[in-house]
RNA sequence: GCCACUUUAGCUCAGCAGGUAGAGCAUCACCAUGGUAAGGUGGGGGUCACCGGUUCAAAUCCGGUAAGUGGCUCCA
């Protein structure tokens, strides 16, 4: 028998018999390894734990407590759920089933009656019986037919058996537990005991292999841990999302609601809500402003053929209202973009190289008929006004105003601090593209400048193909919302065709027309979405410039202190500080908690002390000590928390 | 749009082997005048999402519509 060389993690190299395990790998370093251990990784993939190794390469050997180690449970749990499920109802079909970033699913189809929350309980009892067996869970291979013919009731396991068989010319495996197998390439624990603690969750549609135009699946999600605390963490860790969830926030701090009544996805700004969107607005156009921009103000209606000019029309109809029809001949369509705006606005003027980068900015108001199902709180809505901005250049300014973009956008996240996110290039889809405006020379060049720009700076991001706009390629920002759902924040889109479809022009140094380049870009997405974005992030304790009320006042008995505490609010008001004066009949306790459960950054107490010296008695929200200090140093504390914007490494 | 589930007072929810509604918080009134996270008593408030069906009788069972939630697809 050969022998094959395993090099170790820290570098050591071991020579082995051909044909030995990750398990004998483990057995052979030390027994409290292999009783952590579950699965290898040989030359940085995954495997399973009793995979024979039949060449040279490296080795990790994965244990429970890793995040491989979680990955290979999950894996495990899903194939459980579904092994469960053929037992529970024989006719059910399966399509995939594996581990997400927090736990497992299985995607089914049962044409009797889908899977619903019902049936957890039977589900969860099945699959612990299934656990408690410790069946052991084998690899085994088939040849293609072999294989189809194992699953010839199942169209989805017939399309997986074939799609896995080409993958790994004509040969299938399938992890064997008990009689039920499973075709994937899924790395599993050895057996099932392991499992053990899970939870089922929930179900949800899923379309087979992700594509609308294919049939829906039930997807069954859930989790899965070594350990049971882990699992009662994981747990607090949903309920914890939840509280963050900024319709829950929303709902409690009275900041918007939306009203079924009056319309889905028609948000209505409360005053709390709508001061800090004011705040940021005004934040905004200030920045922008000082940052070379020009901002107006266009009409949210239009007449259609602006965006049949567009080619919104063409590709952008689905999510656009229909439009109105007038009655003599004339279409008004409400705006789904600014773009074609602010193009008006460039066009208004006879441009000359000297106007350029001509840089136009608006709070722009669009309508967009989002999906009903795709409709979510204040983040995704029918009715949104995007912090939008569109820069003409000439062809050799683009790159510089890029970097000027980038850098605005990373200025002004400081001032929010938002510091969680990542950089996606987002290209078109090479095999779809029909959706997209017919130029390949101008994705090519553009998609491969935004590389460029972004290599010179040397940012980290990732590729995205099928995640463009249909008008060109886009450098986007990515983030999380409480839920763990992504979603864009910034963008950055370069875009040669618009000023191609309006022809647009400026008058060059050589006094010939030559065409602009239109820069489309977002640093803070729409009001709806980041307002919605900073309520999650700040878990609704907004720093001080944002909150809805900054300072909450509270005498300590109203009919002596309620006139020091009127003076000082009138002082306080003075400084366009928000303020106001708890005075209702309730004991001190209940307004500071009050005061606190609404997250009002500062509680100002007054009392005999205060009124007699001219002070007040500061309590920062979410802090418990407190501090008496003159009037004066506690405005000039205020001023310079305002002024510190949301920044962290001032505070 | 699709799949599953949900919709009861301003908010969070209970009630559901069918017999026309409850709690806590909020709100209002009165009492209590309190030095850093909920003082007491009492009152008001709901055509149980909407439309239809079954039934002597529907918040409760069935169907439809709308909206919401979790996902999928799509996206700022």
């Amino acid at each position: 028998m050969s022998k094959i060389n395993i090099t170790f993690p820290d570098g050591a190299i071991k020579e082995y018999e051909q044909g030995i395990t990750t398990r004998k790998l483990a057995e052979s370093i030390s027994t409290s390894l292999a009783k952590k251990a579950v699965a290898g990784k040989f030359n940085g993939e995954l495997i399973d734990y009793d995979q024979v190794l039949n060449s040279d390469g490296s080795i990790e050997i994965i244990t429970k407590d890793s995040e491989d180690g979680l990955i290979v449970l999950w894996n495990t749990a899903a194939q459980i759920l579904a092994n469960a499920l053929s037992d529970l109802y024989p006719e059910m079909k399966f399509g995939q089933g594996q581990a997400t970033e927090h736990g497992f699913y299985f995607d089914t189809d049962n044409q009797a009656g889908q899977v619903g929350e019902a049936d957890f309980e039977k589900i969860t009892a099945k699959m612990n019986k299934i656990i408690k067996q410790n069946l052991k869970i084998e690899k085994v291979s088939y040849s293609k037919d072999e294989a189809l013919a194992l699953v010839a009731n199942d169209p989805y396991q017939k399309e997986l058996v074939n799609d896995l068989a080409s993958a790994n010319s004509g040969q299938v495996f399938a992890h064997k537990q008990g009689e039920f197998l499973d075709f994937s390439n899924n790395v599993v624990l050895p057996s099932t005991g392991a499992v053990k603690v899970f939870k089922i969750l929930s179900v949800a549609g899923a379309y087979w292999k992700g594509a609308s135009s294919n049939p829906m699946l039930q997807r069954v999600y859930g989790t899965a841990f070594y350990k049971q605390k882990d699992l009662d963490v994981e747990l607090v860790r949903r309920e914890e999302a939840h509280e963050r969830d900024h319709r829950v926030i929303g709902n409690k701090l009275d900041l918007f609601f939306v009203d079924p009544k009056v319309g889905a996805g028609l948000p209505y700004w409360m005053p709390n809500g709508a001061t800090i969107r004011r705040t940021i607005e005004r934040y905004i156009i200030d920045k922008e402003v000082g940052d070379g921009y020009e901002h107006v103000y266009t009409p949210v209606l239009a007449n259609l053929d602006l965006y049949k000019q567009s080619g919104h029309w063409d590709h952008y109809r689905e999510d656009m209202f229909p439009p109105m029809d007038m009655g003599d001949g004339e279409m008004l369509e409400l705006r789904p973009m600014n773009c074609p705006s602010h193009i008006q606005v460039y066009n208004h003027h006879k441009r000359s190289y000297r106007d350029l980068p001509l840089r136009i900015a608006e709070l722009g108001m669009m309508h967009r008929y989002e999906k009903s199902g795709a409709l979510t709180g204040l983040s995704r809505v029918r009715e949104m006004t995007l912090n939008d901005g569109h820069t003409f250049v000439a062809p050799d300014q683009i790159e510089e105003e890029f970097k000027k973009i980038l850098q605005l956008m990373v200025e002004v996240y400081n001032d929010f601090d938002v510091t969680d996110y990542r950089f996606r290039l987002s290209y078109r889809d090479p095999k779809n593209t029909e959706k997209y405006f017919d130029d390949n020379e101008m994705w090519e060049k553009s998609q491969k400048m935004l590389k460029a720009a972004m290599d010179d700076l040397n940012l980290e991001y990732f590729e995205a193909e099928g995640e463009a706009a249909f008008y060109g390629p886009k450098l986007d920002v990515q983030t999380k919302t409480a839920l763990g759902g992504e979603e864009t924040l910034s963008t950055i889109q370069l875009d040669f065709l618009l000023p191609q479809r309006f022809d647009l022009k400026y008058v060059g140094a050589d006094g010939q027309e030559h065409r602009p380049v239109m820069i489309h870009r977002g640093i803070i997405s729409t009001m709806e979405r980041f307002t919605a974005y900073l309520t999650e992030m700040y878990k609704g304790a907004f720093p001080t410039w944002l909150a809805p009320k900054q300072i909450e006042i509270i005498p300590v008995k109203n009919d002596l202190h309620f006139d020091y505490a009127a003076k000082l609010k009138n002082k306080l008001s003075a400084h366009h500080i928000r303020v106001s004066i708890d005075d209702r009949n309730e004991k001190m306790g209940y307004k500071i908690r009050q005061a606190q459960v609404n997250k009002v950054p500062y509680t100002l107490v007054v009392g005999d002390s205060e009124t007699a010296n001219n002070t007040v008695t500061v309590r920062q929200y979410g802090q418990e000590d407190t501090k008496e200090m003159s009037q004066a140093d506690f405005i000039a504390m205020f001023s310079k928390d305002i002024e510190s914007y949301s920044r962290q490494e001032t505070k």
